[in-house]
DNA sequence: AGGAGTCTGTAGCGCTTGCTACACGGAAAC
DNA sequence: GTTTCCGTGTAGCAAGCGCTACAGACTCCT
């Protein structure tokens, strides 16, 4: 029956391919409108205003991205650290990681000075990275298992934010150099 | 003698101030140009355009902070990994980590898009951190020296991501529980 | 048939952005 | 003493931003 929400559904499938695309400082809304076959006039009218629009938009592009990790590694499964490191950086690699990259990392600098949506959702989303890793990593005895998946996490970031400055090659190295260790 | 390059100078260092408290989103002409004392018109009059201007302040800071790095561990000195990024992490956290953590995020997501000036500098501050890591790093036997000063950096990176979206405390954990494995 | 509420296009407001045209005073060179 | 260049203020341009006012079309209820 409701006309606004199919289409409002419909608009933020199309600007989280944008936005995957161009990042979030080509996110205008009149960029947004076009991408999503729309004029601006009417995303505001779907939308109370651009923060709830780029909320909405930011959750569903974190959803696809968890589907991703869910798909390569499937829920009951356990690793060890660096095995569960190579095998996350090889999903994110083959399902084409640098638009997540990138947006990402436009989402962190937002986050890091307090800027909302942006500081929100950055939270929810890492803390739902640190939740499934922590459920997916063989924990070492001896010490803390959350501990353990935050340094994991962390240097997972780490892998990206070197890929994101074109030095992929050492993040490569790296995630050998890790694998032996 | 030269007028023009002094006051360059001095523009330099009041809006590499300014870059660290603001961020590049805070960083419009008008805005260094208030932090400098000076307009934008002569901010124009001193660079030919706000890239050549951004390229110099932000090497300026670049400058800054790898200052802080080697007075915390000097050269000459190597340090078994985790040591290294203990003392590495606490450096940064005793010198006001914050403003930089954020200009360097910033950057990064610039770079990631491609964006000159940022990409350049970008690339430039992490090869010489790079550089510099494996100069302070005592590396462990029988794998690639630059590949484990690349893995530390990769960690330390992501440290400095997962602090700037506010979980800081996730940080620290993964930091101490890096130092006991 | 008429009124009410739901959609949507046009047009534009007020603001910020990087950058520029122009004019003018002073100092230096000849 | 005139010319020439350096330094600087004023004022403004074109483009882009988020957002809104307004009016018309369409659908539904009575």
């Amino acid at each position: 029956m409701n006309v606004r929400d199919d289409r409002r559904e419909a608009a933020i499938e199309k600007m989280a391919d944008h936005l995957l695309k161009e990042g979030l400082p080509g996110a205008s809304l009149r960029a947004l409108a076009a991408a999503a076959g729309a004029s601006d006039r009417m995303l505001l009218y779907y939308f109370a205003d651009k923060d709830e629009l780029m909320a909405a938009t930011l959750e569903r592009v974190a959803l696809r991205q968890s589907a991703v990790l869910d798909a390569a590694i499937q829920p009951g499964v356990r690793l060890p650290g660096p095995s569960l490191l190579k095998a996350v950086w090889g999903a994110m690699a083959s399902s084409d990681l640098q638009p997540f990259m990138h947006l990402w990392l436009d989402l962190a600098a937002g986050a890091g000075r307090g800027v909302e949506p942006h500081r929100t959702i950055a939270g929810r989303i890492v803390d739902a990275f640190l939740q499934w890793t922590q459920s997916r990593l063989e924990p070492e005895p001896g010490s803390d298992p959350a501990a353990q998946a935050g340094a994991l996490l962390a240097t997972f970031e780490g892998l990206l934010l070197l890929a994101a400055v074109g030095r992929r090659d050492v993040a490569e190295a790296a995630v050998e150099a890790l694998g032996e260790g």
